[in-house]
DNA sequence: GTTAGCACTCCAATACTGAGAGTGCTAAAC
DNA sequence: GTTTAGCACTCTCAGTATTGGAGTGCTAAC
């Protein structure tokens, strides 16, 4: 069957009618989620073929590996690879009209205190609006810039330690002393750290501090060995806290395909653990714009019947994070793809605005 | 069926022989969760009775309430009536052994920098443990200590707010004031208020600023009047973020009681949606000690095959929220009570440890 | 290249069966 | 009076036919 059309990379050329045929069957597939037998997909085409030329057209279509049939006689669903093809050259996105835009925009733009809080509220956003379940990974800095610090005696040799980084973030600490140290001193501290180093970078903050100054600890005078010990333990690096936020896993209980208990349960554990799914959100972050992976594509077991639909957002050119929906292979693809683009805009236009 | 046994609250009497039966029946659903047949119990119960005088006193129990049979011919289950007669007067509670507290103990006291953190912990111990999904209430505060409070300008009108309170707990806010502020205007401010009201209740600093300088306003020197527009905000009465942290729902996945897809999906969102459990942990919060509710008993028709077991955990007489678990009526009582009821103590014990 | 026709396969629904488990009732035994 | 054996009965469950429908592959004719 070699056709006059194009060749793209990994894809056999099919003719026009065949690729019709094809994205009629995934279409009617995605709606009802039933196998899709020739008489049905004759009648859908709209191409006045007989359902025995169709069942020709499906069994070189099961040949190519887009197509198979789940037992002898029931119709056909599209395998992992017919859904690749069918999103990479069969799709027509509809981009999302204005008012859709605009809702998504302002429940975005609302006022928020942290970036957790901001994922979270985004991830119900993205979960809400497409009945999947909504992912976002949250703004990982690689650059962080100490804003202000303050210490604070807890008890004996407990200090608390409150850290504003970037635009407004607040960390809060707390670390163990050799020794117990006066609020005054503690202030003092504080003081002097926030005089040097404000708008510095954390890493060159630590850096300047010890490297320089820890040999020569005994001769510092009382002031400098209170900065130097607290600046140990404050400045440390942290384990990068990659981490994300999933919101509406509720939704996916809805789809029979996923209707095996077992399986379901693997999956909601997978969110837990996070560290499979961390992984492939990871290979996400340096993709341009949107990235989907179906079924197996994602290389992970507990996927296998779900398609994984990512976006990166950045902000002057830096990769933040990544955000998504998780859902059934078979979800409206032309619907959700745009919902997620448009999203990691929008994400991204907010992060500007509050950080000014 | 009068006997000669105590005829406590809400319990007519039963003999010692009908108890043991009921004892027996029900340890034995809540073992494999099937319907207990009389041969079965005959045989389990090791009384030495013929299966057909079980048969009478089975029919004695479910004419009062305590049992019930699927159908006509399936052996019984108790109900929820059955399973709080069991709870009450026939459960051997038997205490946690010393090495499992001394596990909790550890895994409790290990530090965290804040409630949401331990909460998260805790409920993911009990979780752990019990094979059941933990809930932790965060502890609610009536009494809000002002330790120490900064303030820190992001943009033209938008301060960012940092308010110290109790032992060690940070909250940060944003606030949107009328005018832009300078660093060092704020930081008077925020001199002044630490000078001022450094372990004082947070509500009264409010009323103490507000009520008596508001309308003198005009009046004021320029600290003070930046002073009462930070204070305004800053010390709001919040909405008292009265919340949970459940861990584990996954665990719930496992009992074919609860294997109704759709009655499953309602549960995890009565999980999210809060607001009904919240009400239900609000009456623990005033309980001596740990309460049970068996199914329709807590009201809620989501948790009709669920039973909630819950302990309130206090620190010097004062309760500060409530802990437990969730899971099918069928769990293992005698091993979840002490289990919750242990936990609830060592928390608080940690929260003692911590604030010192 | 397309189509009609046909034999074939498989599933899902339905009905029926026997076995097993359990019940309630009654009458006899203790 | 309590306990038990016996019996007829009921209900579920698992297995087995039966059937109709949907769909397929193949072949031969258009």
């Amino acid at each position: 069957m070699p056709g006059t059309e194009s060749t793209l990379a990994g894809h056999p050329a099919l003719n026009e009618r065949t690729q019709h045929l094809l994205r009629t069957l995934v279409e009617r597939h995605i709606r009802d989620g039933q196998p899709v037998g020739s008489r049905t997909l004759a009648r859908d085409a709209g191409l006045d073929l007989s359902p025995a030329t169709v069942r020709n057209v499906m069994a070189d279509l099961e040949d190519l590996g887009y197509l198979r049939a789940p037992h002898t006689s029931a119709g056909r669903v599209p395998t992992a690879r017919g859904y690749r093809f069918f999103i990479d050259e069969l799709l027509h996105l509809r981009p999302l009209d204005h008012q859709s835009i605009e809702t998504l925009r302002r429940r975005i733009d609302q006022p928020v205190n942290n970036p957790a809080e901001l994922a979270r509220s985004v991830s119900d956003l993205l979960s809400g609006i497409t009945q999947l379940a909504g992912v976002v990974m949250l703004p990982r800095r690689n650059v962080v810039t100490l804003r202000q610090v303050e210490f604070l005696p807890l008890s004996e040799n407990r200090v608390l330690v409150i850290l504003v980084l970037n635009g407004q973030e607040v960390q809060n600490r707390i670390i163990h002393t050799r020794r117990s140290y006066s609020a005054a001193e503690l202030q003092q501290a504080a003081q002097y750290l926030n005089g040097q180093f404000t708008g510095k970078d954390i890493q060159q903050v630590r850096e300047a501090l010890l490297r320089d100054l820890r040999e020569t600890r005994d001769s510092l005078d009382r002031l400098m060995q209170t900065v130097v010990e607290m600046a140990e333990q404050t400045f440390e690096t942290e384990p990068d806290g990659e981490d994300y936020v999933v919101a509406g896993q509720t939704h996916l209980m809805q789809y029979a395909d996923l209707s095996d208990m077992d399986k379901l349960r693997q999956l909601f554990e997978a969110f837990n653990h996070k560290r499979d799914l961390l992984h492939l959100f990871d290979q996400c972050l340096h993709a341009e714009g949107v990235q989907i992976f179906v079924g197996e594509e994602s290389g992970f077991e507990v996927l296998e019947d779900c398609s994984v639909v990512t976006a990166p957002y950045s902000v002057a050119g830096q990769v933040l994070g990544v955000l998504g929906v998780i859902g059934p292979t078979r979800m409206a693809y032309e619907r959700v793809i745009p919902v997620v683009d448009v999203t990691a805009r929008l994400l991204a236009a907010a992060l500007i605005a509050q950080r000014v």
